[in-house]
DNA sequence: CTAAACATACCGAGCGTTCGGTATGTCAAT
DNA sequence: ATTGACATACCGAACGCTCGGTATGTTTAG
């Protein structure tokens, strides 16, 4: 006996509109996806997309929500395998590559581009961003407590080190899989230990 | 004695398109700037722009390639004065950063997600990339070769070096000119010593 | 019956691009 | 030196199309 089929499921529905909005917009930036795109590729018309968002900014304002925070907990269940923020460090850079194709990042640039600094949505997404570097800079932190890292300004670290972690992942859009953890693995290295020899 | 007073200069004109499209696109990235918008910032028609190049993909790829050109030819006569790859890297690293209002990385990134991989000019600006990379490149090399750096692949060190450069200037967009500086400082000390104590 | 969930049809604005037309410049023939 | 033919530079209206968004209708749940 299945469950009562229900033809309606607007838990659901919001769902599969976030799934594959996320897809197109890291594939193809913030202004490069249309609603009609999300539409096409989430089987349903305007109607519905507007009945769950209030305008395409709401919906990729929440969808950055909700990756964000999803991705947060994803990272927490398994940080707490890793002892030192060294290894916390190679394992973050990991998960980093291993979603280089479901990251939000270049779209985020996009819509901050795009949208008005006195919006109400950008300045929503601006403090997930600052969220986000927060989290990050919880990690740096732990490592120059415990001696690993150097001693200097961890938000300043975070931010330059997240950098470098987006930077990589916008130009690793080519690549393949494989390459891009190695590249990631590389960067991780570099930023800790540098070039000089 | 002025010089010859003309009405029309097409040079002068081709030039006052781009410099005007150039601090658009790399303000508000490729799709976030419209003909009409470089219309209005050059004081000139439609007609006239459609007139001087093919497409905007065209206007884009001409662009980039006077763009990149002119700013290795900057390079050239600025880096002569350093001797070390080291000292290189640091003046490299502040030229990007008094550039990071005039960058077309973020625009090229828009370009090429929003542009077809089989067009021509898609493939004439990945030539452009490459291009640049490969210039990179040699500072890398030569300083592995003086034994300032780490003997490894050069290629990757360089793409690595660059993305961390290109993420920092994507996210120094709402920054003052005069921490952009700092930050490009401090990514180079992190990116030659790394943060491990 | 009511309200939520979804579809359909449509709107005005803006997009990249085209095109007919008009100045302006060049140059050879007179 | 003037003229007529032609090329170049530029304008502005308009095209076909897509955009984000809305108004209204239909289906389903409770």
């Amino acid at each position: 006996m299945t469950a009562k089929q229900r033809a309606y499921d607007s838990v659901q529905t919001k769902e599969t509109i976030l799934l594959h909005a996320k897809a197109l917009f890291s594939k193809k930036g913030y202004k490069g996806v249309s609603i009609s795109d999300i539409c096409a590729a989430a089987g349903l018309s305007k109607g519905s997309i507007y009945h769950h968002f209030k305008n395409k900014e709401d919906l990729f304002v929440q969808l950055a929500e909700l990756s964000f925070a999803d991705s947060w907990k994803d990272w927490d269940s398994r940080s707490v395998r890793f002892s030192s923020a060294t290894d916390k460090l190679y394992a973050y850079s990991e998960l980093y590559a291993d979603n280089v194709d479901l990251s939000l990042t270049k779209a985020g640039e996009d819509f901050m581009a795009t949208t008005g600094a006195d919006s109400a949505a950008f300045q929503q997404f601006g403090a997930i961003l600052t969220d986000y570097v927060r989290r990050f800079e919880d990690i740096i932190r732990e490592g120059i407590e415990n001696g690993e890292f150097k001693p200097e300004e961890p938000g300043e670290m975070a931010f330059a080190l997240l950098s470098s972690y987006s930077g990589l992942a916008n130009n690793s859009r080519y690549l393949d899989k494989e390459n891009v953890r190695r590249l990631f693995r590389k960067m991780t290295d570099m930023l800790l230990d540098g070039i000089r020899k």
